[in-house]
DNA sequence: GGTCGTAGTTGAACACGTTCAAGAAGGGCG
DNA sequence: CGCCCTTCTTGAACGTGTTCAACTACGACC
């Protein structure tokens, strides 16, 4: 088998503060992460084998599961690329301010298009990210950086509406669109139609609806009404 | 190893109509089923190897795989079980009318019930039936029967039901519901508190909540987001 | 009774994700 | 240089779900 012999790179400084990884362990880190996105998004998840990413990227199967407790952890590492482009993409849109309704249209239907081209891929690996104890779980331990980027990112949706909305429901607002972006989300990895354009008016007609909803949570006859799911929501999550 | 003799039962009449069964083949199929649902409860899922049914069932992997395509299959029979039992539990509450917020509730509320014992079970599992294109997803054609056995149980709790309801909104409620308890069993799912006391909240707590909505929905003011509503879900459906 | 075709049954074999004991590489220290 | 410790790497091995070519049982038909 012909194997890439690896140089030491640059000499580096030895670990300064909390690194846990020297030069060479990051670059076989990187080699294996990388080759297994480009497998992923190549071939899908499951025609994806341990074995073909450790041969691709030249190592042995073993040293892939040094740095990676499961083919999953791999997964995790494209997540975070496609979410990564996701709020480049929602960068420029969400610079101005301006109407709720539309930043938040702009913000699900640039995540459905940057998803877009996994979709086949999405459907494979889905069912290990729906696991309940799964780290590649939304609400798992393991995709709290994810999670974290991703709420920053409607809290922003959120910041910069001009939209009135009543403060104590704009306060939690940012996770329950969250929320709202995981049920589409689950929506488009179900979605068959041509183009999953069926999840685009999921997106383009939900949108208003939802800034009618949120519009309306200032009057005080909704106030109970929004009060009481507002509290429910705090005791499950 | 021992072999448990299968007698030929009653003679039989040859496949009356339409009976794609003989005798012999049902009879190994219940076999087979029936230690996999034991199994499955006194184990899990993932404890319960396709082995280890067919050994308990006497017979070989080979032969299990001759009855069911896959390990999946053999799940769709024990949700059927729990169906059924949950469909039985339901029947005395909601054989006389009453107020929809306590049948809704009552209905729900059973169904927890009856799953309670399988928790472990079903977040093992959990993730087959969360595959898109996977025969156990409830949205698939292999559980149509389960479905719509469902669907027919909320039929008759908005049936029963002695309150006002916007007649648009009541054609389509039964699917609303079935729809929201496959929000709650999903959340159930995920559920780590203590005897899933959280998902009995997001019932007891919900329910009033979701009856307050629907009996908005009579009102004039509300009658454009109502139909935006069923609109949007007749075209996503 | 014999023959044939279908239904039923078998267990070895395959590919997969994952584990693990063993070893190699490399650098710091006396 | 020699020793040791950590980091990194290996590939065989395990247990899994699933497949398949071969075999058996049995009823129908001539």
């Amino acid at each position: 088998m012909v194997r890439t012999v690896v140089e030491p790179a640059i000499s580096e400084a030895p670990a300064a503060a909390g690194g846990e990884s020297t030069a060479k362990g990051e670059q076989t880190r990187r080699l294996i992460v990388d080759t297994a996105v480009r497998l992923f998004g190549e071939q899908g998840y499951d025609k994806t084998t341990m074995r073909a990413i450790a041969a691709a990227a030249g190592v042995s199967v073993g040293n892939a599961y040094y740095y990676f407790p499961s083919k999953g952890h791999l997964v995790q590492a494209f997540y975070t690329t496609v979410q990564d482009a996701h709020a480049d993409a929602c960068r420029q849109v969400l610079a101005a301010p301006g109407p709720f309704v539309d930043r938040l249209r702009a913000a699900m239907l640039t995540g459905v298009e940057t998803m877009a081209p996994y979709h086949g891929f999405a459907g494979s690996f889905f069912k290990t990210a729906a696991e309940p104890g799964s780290p590649l779980s939304p609400f798992s331990a393991d995709s709290a950086p994810a999670r974290e980027r991703s709420l920053r990112m409607f809290a922003d949706v959120v910041d910069g509406a001009t939209t009135k909305i009543d403060p104590e429901l704009r306060a939690e607002l940012p996770e329950l669109l969250w929320l709202a972006q995981m049920g589409v989300t689950l929506y488009w990895v179900h979605d068959t139609s041509p183009g999953q354009e069926k999840t685009r008016l999921l997106v383009e007609r939900s949108a208003p609806l939802i800034d009618r909803l949120v519009g309306m949570s200032r009057y005080r006859v909704f106030r109970p009404v929004v009060r009481e799911v507002l509290t429910l929501y705090r005791l499950l999550r």
